[in-house]
DNA sequence: GAGTGGTCTAGACCACCCC
DNA sequence: GGGTGGTCTAGACCACTCA
């Protein structure tokens, strides 16, 4: 059939009437509540799984649903947010001890690498020079929500130093350390598929929509002493900027 | 058969194969050259069709390829990147000429509204008072990359106004009215899937992701004279965020 | 082991573009 | 008319979770 007809000229896809019906049908189940598995539910909507399927995903991007493999598909409640201006720089855990969220870090990784070619140009220095790779998953109440990717040259970053007092954000580490003194940073926002493996982490499915900060931390002495990629769940972040319109602009 | 065995204990999902050879089969295909049909090429690579397609969405949504309903998909050249810091609130048009890119609008609407409850928030109006929404595409080298909505109340912008001189940009429209004079913006940032519409306008598939700023212009007098909605293709553009590490910090 | 979501297949029909 | 991408189906097997 693949698309089934109303009336003489108009047609109908099922995935615009399936979004209205998946609409209703979650924001009529109680927060917490289980959906119908898949397959029943496809019957039940008159459509295919993978039709079915399809129409979910733009609901999980938007953290409405939560699908759980082995267990089932989740209603979430309304989330809270994790909103924050970007004039300053600060880590995850104190934006998110502002608005009282419960936040931990989970899946920590600390691996030595030798520096890529990307690497290389962001910290200027030689390919295969040694670098920190530090990477773990942010959790807010109990769901993951960012996966967070720190690279940081060895001489910036003991490794052993990194054994004792990790809470998670390496920004915080360093200003605890003191030496050298992070003053700013540079960030590039975008906006990707999930990649495979963080798709895994973030318990989202591959290809779902994330924000990438890409970012170049600088000390005192004008040296990039970190660069980091920071993957956030969109909908559960909130990131606000205020500008100003150009002084030159008027007569431009 | 579904995941094929490669030794013993190791499975390789088609996906990943796949999207390494889709990734070489698109660096060595000429910009502006077609790939072979999707039949033909998961004939090739030994996949459905369904599946072919899932991997391919990831390469346009990075803006590598182009599908184009009934012509075909095309391999895109590396794109010209419209980028821009954040500190500075100002028009796409005026971005675009700065790198000496070829920009124009298309598909200009300009309708007479009435608020929705949003809308009302936003302006803090009542809900059904009147309103200017104008939404247009914004092409660059001939590819659309951009969807904007501006809603305006009709005493700043006048709609007799817009006929003549509208180039695209709301701000440098309303820049050059001179009155009420804008001065600066509250933007939010996030990532989304995008509205079949919106799909449709920007020639992407449905559920592709897509950058948005949701912003509030202010006047010179503290009102809020436009609410704009921006969906920005990911990589065409490049927003960066210069952010200064807090002063309370260090022992916080 | 039973049931869930995750992935993949083979085939079909559609809308669209261009000759 | 012929070929392209866009959508949908029915069915299968897999990995995962939990009792």
């Amino acid at each position: 059939m693949g698309k089934f007809r109303v009336s003489n000229s108009e047609y109908v896809q099922p995935f615009h009437r399936l979004q209205t019906q998946l609409s209703d049908l979650i924001s009529e189940t109680p927060p917490g509540e289980r959906l119908p598995a898949e397959p029943d539910l496809a019957r039940q909507l008159g459509v295919s799984r993978a039709t079915l399927r399809e129409a979910m995903r733009s609901f999980e991007a938007q953290g409405l649903i939560r699908r759980r493999q082995g267990v089932g598909t989740f209603v979430v409640g309304h989330p809270n947010i994790i909103e924050t201006g970007l004039e300053v720089l600060e880590s995850i855990e104190k934006m998110a001890r502002k608005i009282k969220l419960d936040v931990s870090m989970g899946d920590l990784q600390i691996k030595e690498i030798a520096a890529s070619p990307t690497h290389a140009q962001a910290f200027a220095i030689e390919e295969g020079s040694p670098l920190m790779d530090v990477r773990r998953v942010i959790f807010a109440d109990n769901r993951p929500v960012a996966y967070l990717i720190d690279i940081v040259p060895e001489d910036v970053l003991m490794p052993s130093a990194l054994k004792d007092g990790f809470t998670g954000s390496v920004l915080d580490f360093l200003l605890r350390q003191g030496s050298p003194q992070p003053i700013s940073s540079s960030t590039e926002i975008q906006a990707i598929p999930a990649p495979p493996d963080i798709a895994h982490a973030l318990e989202i499915q591959r290809g779902d929509v994330l924000l990438l900060f890409v970012a170049h931390l600088y000390s005192t002495d004008n040296r990039v002493i970190a660069y980091s990629l920071s993957y956030f769940i969109p909908g559960y972040f909130k990131f606000r900027v205020v500008r100003d319109v150009t002084s030159e602009h008027p007569f431009a």
